[in-house]
DNA sequence: AAGAAGTCCTGGGCGC
DNA sequence: TGCGCCCAGGACTTCT
């Protein structure tokens, strides 16, 4: 479940591995992922160029060729990317493949397939499809108190669905929504808009904290996860609520134990003591 | 218009 | 041992 972390973690190991790098040829595997373009299109705008960058909005990987043309690539559950070495066998479930000249081969592996595709000219990224709905990053270009103040009074579902809403603020997936409000001490169905002025600042200091935190544990490995070195994340050892229930709460001196609820069909992991919801929010 | 629910997808864990 | 069921959840579509 590559989060903001996760896809950011690949962005640096991609651009510390590839960058530089010249594809000399692209196989599409699953050609059900390609997002508006075809094998043959990527094969004509792709081949002979030079991976001359690796950004990231959001949860969107951005890999930029020196043929003006840009690579947008989304992990969703169980997607990967990273370079396999020359004689090393392509891993189980490889979606897309750009062959490199030294040798190398970056692969694009997701066991479910629910990960996209993207091809898109450079200068025209910001109409992707990919991109279409992807609001303002949570990491590097948060909102002001002030600003996410405005915008959450105009909300009234809970502020764990905002959270996860990639429109207002791009980035946070199940598990750092969860890790976040705890940090914060905000219970996740507070409704956005009887969140205080106080809990608001709490609420970003405290994705500042995680994401950070996050990023330089190089990502949470839970389930396949897997950095753009192909090696294991390690924030998961560091989680204070996800996937913890009946654990006894990480914040120091806290008597409470994790309880996971479920909330918009997916599960919720909450302190009950220092997420306790104060009795005029509801 | 906002929010809720359904859908896609497949490996792994679980119960019988 | 093996079968079948259910779960994981990001984002898109459809419904209310």
């Amino acid at each position: 479940m590559p989060e903001l972390p996760e896809v950011e973690t690949v962005r640096r190991d991609l651009y510390r591995l590839v960058a530089g790098a010249t594809v000399t040829r692209v196989r599409v595997l699953c050609p059900g992922m390609l997002r508006g373009g075809t094998p043959a299109a990527l094969q004509r705008s792709l081949r002979g160029a030079t991976i001359v960058q690796v950004a990231r909005r959001g949860k969107v990987l951005i890999l930029r060729f020196s043929s003006g043309w840009s690579l947008l690539v989304h992990f969703r559950m169980t997607g990967q990317l990273y370079p396999v070495g020359v004689g090393e066998p392509l891993p189980a479930h490889t979606r897309t493949v750009l062959e490199l000249a030294d040798g190398r081969r970056l692969a694009h592996v997701d066991v479910r397939k629910l990960g996209t595709v993207e091809l898109v000219r450079t200068d025209c990224e910001s109409a992707a499809v990919s991109l279409a709905a992807v609001g303002r990053d949570a990491l590097c270009d948060p909102p002001t108190p002030q600003g996410l103040e405005q915008l959450l009074a105009r909300r009234r579902c809970p502020i764990k669905a905002f959270l996860l809403d990639q429109r207002a603020l791009a980035g946070i997936g199940n598990i750092y929504a969860s890790e976040i409000l705890a940090r914060a001490g905000i219970a996740p169905d507070t409704p956005c808009h009887g969140l205080t002025a106080a809990q608001i600042r709490a609420l970003l200091v405290a994705m500042r904290q995680v994401l950070t935190a996050a990023v330089q544990a190089g990502g949470t490995t839970i389930s396949n996860y897997r950095t753009g070195a192909g090696t294991v994340g390690g924030y998961q050892t560091q989680l204070r609520v996800y996937g913890r229930h009946g654990k006894a709460c990480r914040k120091r001196g806290c008597p409470g134990v994790v309880e996971r609820m479920v909330q918009g069909q997916r599960s919720t992991f909450v302190c009950p003591v220092c997420q306790a919801r104060s009795a005029d929010t509801d």
